[in-house]
DNA sequence: ATTTACATGTAAGGGGTTACATGATTTG
DNA sequence: CAAATCATGTAACCCCTTACATGTAAAT
């Protein structure tokens, strides 16, 4: 049930129509939660019927822009959510599955996909590390915003892991292939 | 698609019945990818349809133990899947959303949940090293499972870093509440 | 007028989660 | 034989993914 309070959590900070959420979501909340354009709209549907959100009163026809803001039985649901007791889901990670796959079967061209997984997270540390420098300046090491901050400095923690586990299995095994 | 293929490793490690394989995945494979037995049977069926693994002849009534073992097309069916690329996925945690959503409608109660979760990788971690202790003691450094050890030495690198973050966030913000 | 970009949706299928159902085997 | 345990399975629901469909507005 995470991402009806993504969507809210979005709201909250500015309301959007459907396909302003999509391009949020690709470039914010999307990087620890993404979704896709379809499964916004359906969600965006369920929370008006649910009366949490509320649509900008327009000519409602396709095709035509229609904006939602967040009613107050929405930041209520919201903040009720965030209190909530939710146990951290493990680790769900293909790559680390191929690899036990490979010590059983062989892992011929395994040297290749690690050395393209890292170069993936080494562009995605980039990234965070430009929104860093750009949304939390060293000055003012501020309180207000300091949970966004924490939450973007997970991200680069969890890139920074990846970029390191990688570099150590591929000083291990320099043969390409062994099938 | 990664459920199918978890399992022809777990079977080519070892051919099982369905609930030897939910136990050994609740102890091992599953750490990294978890399943329910109800997967698990429903998946078995699957890949004994398709001919990639096969149950050993039994008077196939209800309730009676079916041991399965992998055919020929199974074991190619993997080395297949190994070899493909796939791209990582992004991060997906709601505890990170929790946070963001915490910042526009404020948090009570999470710094207590905060600590739950170092709590919970702290265990998690605890079980790790175990395992580690166990199947790879320093002094075989083993060529012939290194690539177990490494996806281990992931999980143990990922709840390090959980419990390294969740650190630094309780000691940013020790006040109980704020809303 | 036609194309392009914008914007909202529908449909089908796969996978995961939870609750429940049923048969066999062991134990008291 | 009654209860507990082992073992396999069904059903319903929800979420995500992919591909496609439809309508509006702006540009050429």
């Amino acid at each position: 049930m995470s991402l009806p309070h993504a969507i809210l959590t979005a709201l909250l900070e500015k309301p959007s129509s459907g396909l302003e959420l999509t391009r949020r979501f690709d470039k914010s909340i999307g990087f620890f939660w993404s979704a896709t354009h379809q499964q916004i709209y359906r969600e965006l549907g369920k929370l008006e019927q649910s009366g949490l959100i509320e649509a900008i009163p327009q000519p409602p026809s396709r095709g035509q822009r229609k904006e939602y803001k967040v009613l107050p039985a929405g930041r209520t649901a919201l903040l009720d959510w965030v209190g909530q007791e939710q146990d951290p889901k493990g680790v769900r990670e293909p790559l680390l599955l191929r690899l036990r796959a490979a010590a059983v079967v062989g892992a011929p061209g395994l040297q290749g996909e690690l050395q393209r997984h890292l170069a993936l997270h080494e562009q995605q540390l980039t990234e965070y590390l430009e929104i860093e420098q750009k949304d939390f300046p060293a000055e003012r090491a501020a309180e207000e915003n300091r949970l966004q901050h924490l939450v973007l400095r997970a991200g680069i923690g969890l890139e920074t892991f990846w970029i390191q586990w990688l570099t150590e299995a591929l000083t291990g095994l320099p043969d390409p292939a062994r099938s």
